[in-house]
DNA sequence: CGCACACTTGAACCCCCTCAACCCAAGTGG
DNA sequence: CCACTTGGGTTGAGGGGGTTCAAGTGTGCG
């Protein structure tokens, strides 16, 4: 379970003062610290990489990190004793992870890709807070933004079909991840399909019958498994708002 | 849609005080208001009543207040346009409703049965925050429960059967209500078949079936609609973790 | 008594799941 | 170079859990 443990960062030149030369943390909570109290947030954070398939977050573990995604991507999922998963989400470069007020995690974290995080302990995190009360400012931000993003993933669980899943999948995957051109029309899937299937509500069959149907029908192409092209956005939206008739 | 709205409460009495004499208090957010301070709390909360089906909030409204539910139950939902609904939740006593950062609401409330809240301003509650900074790490930690309690939701969902999403909920109503005896071996459940089935992803007929199942097996009992005895607490739990065969 | 409303129960159906075969690309090793 | 393996993805056939549709029960209330 424990191999491939975060290797530590080769520093190399400018990664010696890595908060500020960051590049995510205006898109982070670290963006609520201004840029002469860097060296402060530095003195704090510890970067690791992970490996695919690594879970550097174990559901039930103490909490005592705090992360922030600055490469890669990760799988946040829950899992039955059986073996049956649920990926409540995706965390991409920028997502702030760990949030828990109890003193143990509710989700487990695994790299789909090569993944950075930076991350401090609770108590480093605490104190900076006490410095910095923006900070957590932008905490409570953070959280109640996953927490609408949570709701809105249960209406999709709860009373969506196969296809409307999917359509409203691949639109918030490239708004939120980013991994997309500038119209966001061509998007990158970093992960498997059977983790698509997990994070819906569904099987890898179904995910992968459902976008068999989108490419039949011209409304998207698959130019690699792991890439997306969206062709007729408009019939995506209106599948993903629930407007449209089981056509 | 606005017909019978909140009506200014009668005063009586203690309730001139409204925030000193508030049996929720330490239950709620407002517990981190210290009792000297508390004169300030009460000169910001406006206190509401609301009849059985009143929606006072709504989806996609400018969120101008944050609530406090300190009697009854509100349902949480969000709506498909073709009617399809998702309950995320049900406010009990002590609830605290309208975390958001972006200006509107993302879900809409309705009372299940008469609710009172108390209520605040965007900026009222905000100015408070800058006067108490306690108040905002409550309101961080209210929101990181909520959020794991989604994700939990997100897992039911996403994975469970029919038979695993009512034992869970029993279990989960009873424990996060409080609205059970001593054990939470009896509960009281304020909301429909109907409600249930939108929060748990089923059909009312499902539900109903799904209890009739547990009545004739003997592992509950239903002395009227709004009432449940769990007479085997060990067979629900472990149905709810996941643990038991389709047996 | 009659109506409204919530709940229950039965029967048929269907969307998605299960099971299974197959495809394809990327290693890997001889 | 090719045979073999491995992991992800696709497609087909059949089955099942939950839905849909419909009828029936119970209860509070005018």
């Amino acid at each position: 379970m424990h191999t491939g443990a975060g290797r530590r960062l080769v520093v190399a030149g400018h990664e010696r003062e890595p908060c500020a030369h960051c590049d995510v943390r205006q898109r982070s909570v670290c963006g609520a610290i201004l840029e002469e109290d860097l060296a402060q947030l530095a003195a704090v954070a510890e970067i690791r990489d992970y490996d695919r398939g690594k879970v550097f977050i174990e559901e039930g573990e103490r909490a005592q990190y705090f992360y922030n995604v600055t490469r890669g991507t990760a799988k946040l999922f829950k899992l039955l004793p059986d073996g049956r998963q649920q990926v409540t989400g995706f965390a991409a470069i920028g997502h702030f992870l760990g949030l828990a007020v109890v003193d143990t995690y509710a989700f487990s974290a695994e790299a789909i890709e090569p993944v950075r995080v930076c991350r401090f302990t609770r108590n480093k995190l605490h104190a900076l807070i006490v410095e910095f009360p923006a900070l957590e400012e932008r905490l409570l931000a953070t959280a109640c933004s996953e927490l609408v993003a949570a709701q809105e993933q249960m209406l999709l669980l709860g009373r969506k079909t196969a296809l409307e899943r999917v359509a409203s999948f691949l639109l918030s995957w490239g708004a939120a991840s980013g991994m997309c051109d500038e119209h966001c029309n061509r998007l990158k899937l970093p992960m498997t399909r059977s983790e698509i299937a997990d994070h819906l509500g569904l099987t890898i069959e179904t995910v992968s019958r459902t976008l068999s149907r989108m490419r039949a029908q011209g409304r998207i192409a698959t130019p690699s498994n792991t890439e997306i092209l969206i062709l007729d956005r408009p019939w995506l939206e209106e599948l993903a708002a629930g407007t449209m008739l089981p056509a």
